[in-house]
DNA sequence: CATGAATGAGACTTCATTCAT
DNA sequence: TATGAATGAAGTCTCATTCAT
């Protein structure tokens, strides 16, 4: 009856968007968009539907914010990062890889790829939004990374957005089987996530460097 | 008497399920497997709602006469042709995935990927029958092109499922980019697939070559 | 190619009927009427959807033809024999009763009325159609025998259509029970049906008979 | 700010389920089990579909509860009234038969009796509830209490499941009468429930005690 | 006569969203 | 703010009946 410096439910109420926003990305990495029911996302974040509804107006705008609470910010991040760096390209795009794995790949934020992949067709606006805030700045920033390596006469002059492409790809490879198969006991289907990022760069990177001799 | 007030109700066994087979193909890529409607699939078929159970017993059912249909006979042939192929592992390869590209990747039975990958949690039947009838398949056609390579000293000694892995991540990349932001018309994430499907896989190949000089 | 004198298509086409009427009989009172699917009648039976649809106009129509052919004939019968019988009305009540129970109890065909009790109030033209051709004769034949008895004085003076009733019930209940509880292995539903019979009747009958000393 | 221009959507928690139990009662009698349609029930307990499964996850289960919140109750008081009694053996059973008729047999309930009778072989599971929960139970009361007349040197030393079966058969004969053809208006197949209880019962009850003389 | 492919109304159940409390 | 009871549109699948062959 005494009230705590904060009680419970006013500490509750300041972390209210934080604890909604990982029980959405956590459901809709597991069972999709369109699959995940707003009930389960406010149970699992301890609260009633009513009040999910409260902080975001419909399921979309909720995937939006999770998005933007995932993703949006580490890409700025890495834009910074790629701006000041001193050392070789590879170093840099090794650095930017090893950034994402520790921060998206290792954790369910990686799946949210895999979801929107599902369901661009079925939700344009989420599908644009995604575009805009992930896709071209990731895009971009890795562009970046390629050209500076090309203009330095580290890499071949080949075309640098393709390449790009190329150094996702695996990346994106991993994040979806991580979010689909990897999750299931599917038999036949095992990877170690890690070991395969690795070869496949390697073999990225070294069929992109200039050959000294 | 008068002029037909009804439909025409065609009798027309043997072409029904192709055509079924086909209706279901498209709505299924393009809207996922739960998001599409079996009346839907019905319709683009020219047939009523009960017509499709007619045919096939339940959504699932059908999903897995559509994989069966478009993927399971390709892999088929795929390990027929390698079985007896006589060239370098590097054109056995890429006469593979040419074969793939032209087959599967340049038509709409390239979206099944994408269909599965979004929803292999929600129905785990699906998934297993997937990973049973295609993806192990492939996987171990792969290796065997690549194991081949290094058994006869053309490629350096790399774990060939892994490499396996890092050839067939462009091609799912390329099918799942292909069916999903590519076909909506989002701003800022267009891609030429020939171009980039050639670029990545000349940097493996060239990675996984084993270097003369 | 050459003809025998009757070809067993030939040979069918006459008993169809009965064939038909066989299947609805046993599939109506397994499953109910309305349960009962009108396709499963026919492959029962032999013969393709259509064809079912050929001798009888509609489900409904088949269950007043199997009501007629199983039960109206049997009824006629009884009141000719109660018309001409000779012995004492105790026997003759046991006499109807040993028949039915041979005709009828001990057939599927007891398991009409549980269908027609479950879904009267559904099929209200079924219905009436049973009273007129069922219920009303054997309530007449019942109660003519009970009002012989009475006034042979061989029973007391007790309103008869009321004993009718409770030498039936027993009847009745019994048909009800083999079809119902009676054939599924619901445990704790158990019995001996002709013991029961016996010991209901027995009861009825000493109660009913004047008590000479 | 203008008048409602939808439903009251009133909030009623507490009534809802016996508002819903009495729906689902009322017409799962009328109509059997099967040819009830679930947004019926809701509607006539005043509510949308979507409610009903707020409250019961099933039809099956809303007739489960239907029949416990009817019968299982009411058994458990007679098994307690058995117990205590003092009386004669007679004046139990005409007693427990009395309180049926007052509570069951002249009310909906004993309609589903007939219910269950129709659907036991299509839902098998409803069938095994209720034989667990009604008739074992009445079964057993009824034994119980034409063995303590037995014991007593009251009734005829007969077998003593086989009496109660006859005790049974005209009360639920006529339950189910009461709800089949006596609720449509089918000509000639009228009945005055009381007056045929009182009849049948008096006459088994005559044909089982020890005559005295 | 016989067939069985085709139809389409209709059943149960789910779930995003609203709103009275 | 927070709740959770209530809504109702929508989706899968069934089946009596029809009709082209």
């Amino acid at each position: 009856m005494t009230a705590a410096a904060t009680t419970p439910r006013q500490r509750r109420k300041e972390t209210r968007p934080q604890e909604l926003l990982d029980a959405a990305l956590a459901l809709f990495v597991e069972k999709g968009f369109a699959a995940t029911r707003s009930e389960e996302v406010a149970q699992r974040a301890g609260v009633s539907k009513g009040t999910l509804y409260l902080y975001y107006p419909s399921k979309e705008e909720l995937f939006k914010a999770v998005i933007r609470h995932n993703l949006s910010n580490l890409i700025a991040e890495g834009q910074e990062l790629a701006a000041q760096f001193d050392g070789t390209s590879s170093a840099l795009l090794t650095l930017l890889i090893g950034i994402w794995w520790e921060r998206v790949g290792n954790t369910p934020a990686a799946g949210i790829h895999k979801v929107i992949i599902a369901e661009v067709r079925n939700f344009p606006d989420l599908a644009q939004f995604y575009t805009d805030e992930v896709i071209a700045p990731a895009d971009q920033l890795f562009s970046f990374a390629v050209q500076r390596g090309i203009d330095r006469g580290e890499f071949r002059p080949l075309p640098a957005h393709e390449v790009a492409l190329a150094l996702m790809a695996p990346i994106i490879f991993l994040a979806l089987h991580r979010h689909s198969f990897g999750c299931c006991p599917v038999h036949g289907a095992e990877l170690d996530p890690a070991a395969v990022l690795r070869t496949q760069l390697d073999m990225v990177l070294r069929g992109l460097e200039v050959r000294s001799a």
